[in-house]
DNA sequence: GGCTAAGCGGACCGGGCGGTCAACTTGTTA
DNA sequence: TAACAAGTTGACCGCCCGGTCCGCTTAGCC
């Protein structure tokens, strides 16, 4: 499938959109309008269905791309020297980014796309390799799961959504104590099993 | 202002209509539609607006029942011996609760009414003392507020709420990570200052 | 049993939203 | 520059939802 050049127009339009959208889907969540959407854009509304079938097709864009990019900045720190901080290093982005954009669409979009469903497996793969070399250097309690990772990943930016006019950095406090919820030191038993499977 | 007590069936269809409207709420979040409650409920949508002037009062009689069962709780634990255990059984029970009704409720009834908002703010001075007996016994690292505990308490929900087939028990173990986390054993500095007042 | 007012129900209204469409504009290419 | 396809637009449609209203039902009381 070849798909010819989009027309520049076209191509500068499809910018503002995919911004526009995320900045109200972040401010509004799923209640954000396309009508909204259009005229932060500077487009009449016709233009968001010829560039996104639907609304969800307009979160999924958004989303897979925060995702992959998510999926690339874990990747790069695979191979850290200190698996730790690596990781740790990582959760501090992937929170901070989260102030912008929410997890939660992850679960919110519905039935969520194909593409958008093995981009998150990549990305959960990513984290889970990230987890185990954290563990067995010895930085992250060995009765924790990938998968438990990852769940936590978005309590920062969750917690800060309570707190009005929370400081632009206030998340680090959450995640800081997620995190040493997550250290082998003081650690207490967790009860129930991890589940197999999220979102 | 003297009121009447309200006719048999009305009260029977308030309870009902109570109930419903949990579970839908429960279930759908704000979007939980008022046909489908009255319906849930067995009764007609006039009913409902009988009972309750609007949406957000359907939602404010629900949440403000819940709030000031939980005050009642946490007052309760404010006496007893080991300071520490009383907090961690607050937030356990406090966590179990939310598996039915999240308290992000606080957060989206926009205009949040003045009763409510007076029930709220005597739960949080409840929970605060409670934070602060057991930090006073050790239990808790001194570099947290009780407005901290009270974020975190809603974690274990959020976080169970990202997982589709949960064991009903699933919600203890990310607690126990959660109170891993507000420990002193382990304990790293956390940063930003906590915000003084949220939701 | 009969009266009355409290309570009930569902048709109805207005508004907002996702999505469609056909007329119009514009970038591109030869 | 001419011609066409690609792109844009906003009026429009159908749907759903919160909230209203008025005719009907029924509980409570004598």
């Amino acid at each position: 499938m070849v798909t010819r050049p989009l027309r520049s127009d076209a191509a500068r339009n499809r910018v503002l959109l995919l911004a526009a959208a995320a900045e109200e889907f972040a401010a509004a969540g799923m209640n954000a309008s396309i009508a909204d959407i259009a005229r932060r854009a500077g487009v009449g509304k016709g233009t968001v269905f010829r560039h996104f079938p639907t609304k969800d097709d307009l979160l999924a864009a958004i989303v897979l791309d925060r995702v992959e990019s998510l999926t690339a900045l874990a990747f790069s720190l695979a191979s850290a020297d200190d698996a730790g901080q690596a990781l740790f290093d990582f959760l501090a982005e992937a929170a901070g980014r989260q102030q912008q954009l929410d997890f939660s669409f992850l679960r919110d979009s519905g039935d969520i796309n194909d593409q958008l469903r093995e981009a998150r497996e990549r990305l959960y793969l990513t984290i889970i390799a990230l987890v185990e070399r954290a563990q067995a250097a010895g930085a992250v309690r060995a009765d924790v799961t990938g998968l438990d990772v990852i769940l936590m990943m978005c309590v920062p930016a969750h917690v800060v959504s309570f707190v009005p006019g929370a400081a632009p950095d206030l998340w680090r406090r959450y995640l800081a104590m997620v995190i040493d919820g997550l250290r082998p030191e003081g650690a207490h038993p967790l009860g129930p099993p991890s589940p197999v499977e999220a979102v």
